[in-house]
DNA sequence: GTGGTTTTGCAACATAGTAGCATTTGCGCC
DNA sequence: GGCGCAAATGCTACTATGTTGCAAAACCAC
């Protein structure tokens, strides 16, 4: 659509990745990029219809999977049924998270490692650790 | 159904937490009690079926539910859609899980806690903290 | 601009979990 | 042991989330 040669920062990691520069693609990245949290599917496309951006729901489902196949989103099941998906602003995706147990946000935590001192059982092997904290956000507040 | 006076690990469990002691409670407990790795909903009831112990698919969620509520058990979110249970013989929750990332399986590591060096961003209160540890469990070996 | 490949849109399907309500069951009490 | 009542179950129907297959459209290397 745009015939600039001058590339955003959604455009880059794309064609970084090695996929094709599509509307629905940037627009997504955009939307998690500018996010402060982590967001579902069901959000991603509402803010995309915000934009006047027409999509279709499997469409983003692909995106969405393309997104944290390619290493540029993560993906992390909660409570509810839905997965949420967020970008981590600064580089590839290595870092805890919190997750609001009263309203369900989560956000990425980019500078915070678990310092896990881990000795697992004979056999297991060891990928990566991932963390998610619990309680209550700023908002929400906590009376108790 | 049974008149003894002597309860089992599962109905002694199920009381303590001010349950009915019933058929399928009983029965999902001890089946989790016996599992090596945690559960889903599916696998608890063709377990059940296959014991010859006659249930309905809600009442099964229902009685998972329950005990997790009650704090008997956990549940975890997995990749695939399919949430896991499972108890741990000692003591209430608080340790971390092993996921294998080739065949889905999840096992409670008991005597591992995560040394969280965390200081969260201001506002934020922990309750407490989630380690998911992934790789591959010693079945499926790893060959690279 | 053309051509081949990737991505999209649509329709149908699959899976996991939930809600309402009548019936049954466990169990405290006598 | 039997009563009464709250808790738990079984059914049916429904919702939410995610997946598959395939033809049409859009990208982009050339
Ligand atoms: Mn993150
Ligand atoms: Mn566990
Ligand atoms: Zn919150
Ligand atoms: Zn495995």
């Amino acid at each position: 659509m745009s015939t600039h040669t001058h590339l955003s920062a959604a455009e880059s990691l794309i064609t970084a990745q090695g996929g094709r520069v599509t509307r629905t693609r940037v627009a997504v990245l955009e939307i998690l990029l500018a996010a402060d949290q982590s967001l579902t599917h069901d959000e991603i496309g509402l803010a995309l219809a915000e934009q006047g951006i027409k999509h279709d729901r499997v469409t983003l489902y692909r995106t969405l999977d393309w997104l944290v196949e390619s290493g540029v989103a993560h993906k992390m099941a909660g409570d509810d049924r839905a997965r949420r998906f967020g970008v981590a602003a600064s580089g590839p995706h290595e870092h805890a998270h919190f997750h609001c147990d009263r309203c369900g946000k989560v956000v990425c935590l980019e500078g915070l490692q678990p310092a896990v001192a881990v000795n697992l059982p004979g056999g297991y092997q060891l990928d990566r650790a991932e963390l998610v904290l619990h309680g209550a956000c700023p908002t929400c507040g906590k009376g108790a």
